[in-house]
RNA sequence: GUGGAUGUAGCUCAGUUGGUUAGAGCGUCUGGUUGUGGCCCAGAAGGCCGGGAGUUCAAGUCUCCUCAUUCACCCCA
């Protein structure tokens, strides 16, 4: 056992495994560019002031889920728990944001400081998006379409929407009053969790566990929808009609609440039934006052952001099958001291021309090279060893069928061409 | 932050009521006639039994502490 490792809650991610996160990377970035977005990327530390202000003072992310210190200088900064902030704020302080619509992806680690479980790390990986500068319900529904496309296109079945409204800010605010005033008044029904949620952050009230939780607030406490203005009212059907018209199936859920403060209008969750109890692959909603509240001018915008890490356990539970190393296209061995030489030299030629050549650096006897050869999983070998030198060329063999025929150089490079 | 489970070889795991030199399978490496893989056979490497303290003549095994992993709560992606 190493006497340094890895940090709690943080993973390193190994092959063959890591060429499953570059291709899921990879088809990510082309699905969120065929919808327009842009990548963006931002620092992983930004000034405190960021979180605390974006986030919410309140949330459990800012109040003990931070990664933050003091650099040199005594200024406080923050690795980021989120991508959402450092986008707008990257967004602003380039002046990114004006009359157009403007759609940002980025990807990339996250910090938050919890205890660790299944689906959930100290460091952890979100792919996401920001429109900004619209606050048509259309977007919302491209948004969440897109989300749904792009699970789909990456071959995971099982994943089901949940969407909820919030409502305006000055709604949500009033509904917040509201809610704490008839939840005092049934304090003493409520588990521990809740009595506590009611001051911190009422909304949590609504997705509470616990049945007899679930059932005072069925009988007893108002539901968001009932506090809705026609305009919000408006926004979130067109939201729902929209994802009809364009097939996207979803379960309107009243009682889902988002931990994050700046969401307004519709928010959404996905969740895939792989996943034990952090069952949530990604999430996002529209932030309306956000920009504002950062001191832009009013922005209307919705996202999202995936974890990561939650959509590789969700994949590989879907698919099932191990990854294996990438076999390369031929293995040179070397029967002699020089011919590693002459085998360096042709896979230089080889390589150049586009085709991967695997081969031993140094002595090693046949035997072991062949085995080598047939674990790689390479089709093909290229022998060269003293006999090859005497008629200037290589033996080929094909490792399946055991087939030997000889070849010079530039019958292998046209060979390999094909 | 709270509660439960678990830490023995690279991986998956055995290891009796405390008792001699801690094992298996897989994997790795080296051989099995000169320059040829898979199957087979032989051999080898690889362990501070997570770490520390304690009880004992004796601890992988019992007790305590600690660290880590894991599951759930909480929270969220």
């Amino acid at each position: 056992m190493n006497e340094i490792q890895s940090l709690r809650g943080t993973a390193d991610i190994l092959p063959p495994q890591s060429a499953l996160w570059n291709e899921v990377e990879r088809k990510v970035a082309e699905h969120f560019e065929r919808y327009g977005y842009e990548l963006i990327r931002t620092p992983i530390i930004e000034q405190s002031e960021l979180f605390l202000r974006s986030i919410g003072e309140d949330t459990d992310i800012v109040e003990k889920e931070m990664y933050t210190f003091s650099d040199r200088k005594g200024r406080s900064v923050t690795l980021r728990p989120e991508g959402t902030a450092c986008v707008v704020r990257a967004a602003m302080q380039h002046e990114l944001l004006g009359q157009k619509i403007r759609k940002f992806y980025y990807m990339g680690p996250m910090f938050r400081y919890e205890r660790p479980q299944a689906g959930r790390q100290r460091q952890f990986n979100q792919l996401g998006v920001e429109m900004f500068g619209t606050y048509s319900p259309l977007a919302d529904a491209e948004t969440i379409s897109m989300m749904v496309r792009l699970f789909e296109m990456l071959g995971l079945k099982g994943v089901s929407v949940n969407i909820n409204t919030l409502g305006d800010k000055e709604s949500l605010e009033k509904y917040r009053a509201v809610l704490r005033e008839r939840a005092r008044a049934n304090f003493d029904k409520f588990c521990p969790d809740c009595q506590r949620r009611m001051e911190k952050n009422v909304l949590r009230l609504l997705d509470c566990k616990v049945p007899s939780c679930k059932e005072i607030f069925q009988n007893d406490l108002p539901a968001i929808k009932d506090c809705l203005t026609d305009e919000a009212k408006a926004h979130y059907e067109t939201v729902l009609k929209q994802l009809d018209l364009m097939g996207i199936k979803y379960v309107e859920t009243p009682q889902l609440v988002r931990g994050l403060d700046y969401y307004t209008h519709t928010i959404f969750e996905v969740t895939h039934n792989s996943l034990g109890s952090q069952d949530a692959l990604g999430g996002g909603g529209r932030y309306n006052d956000l920009v504002e509240s950062m001191g832009g001018a009013p922005t209307g915008a919705v996202g999202f952001a995936i974890g990561e890490e939650r959509l590789m356990i969700a994949l590989a539970a879907v698919r099932g099958e191990e990854e294996k190393a990438k076999a390369a296209d031929v293995f040179l061995v070397s029967m002699d001291e020089e011919a590693i030489g002459e085998n360096l030299v042709l896979s230089d030629a080889l390589r150049t021309a586009g085709i991967s050549v695997a081969l031993l650096p140094e002595k090693a006897s046949a035997k072991s090279q062949f085995r080598q050869a047939n674990a790689s999983g390479a089709p093909c070998v290229l022998i060269r060893g003293g006999d090859e030198r005497g008629k200037g060329i290589w033996n080929l063999k094909m490792m399946e069928s055991g087939e030997q025929k000889e070849f010079t150089k530039e019958e292998i490079l046209s060979f390999f061409k094909e």
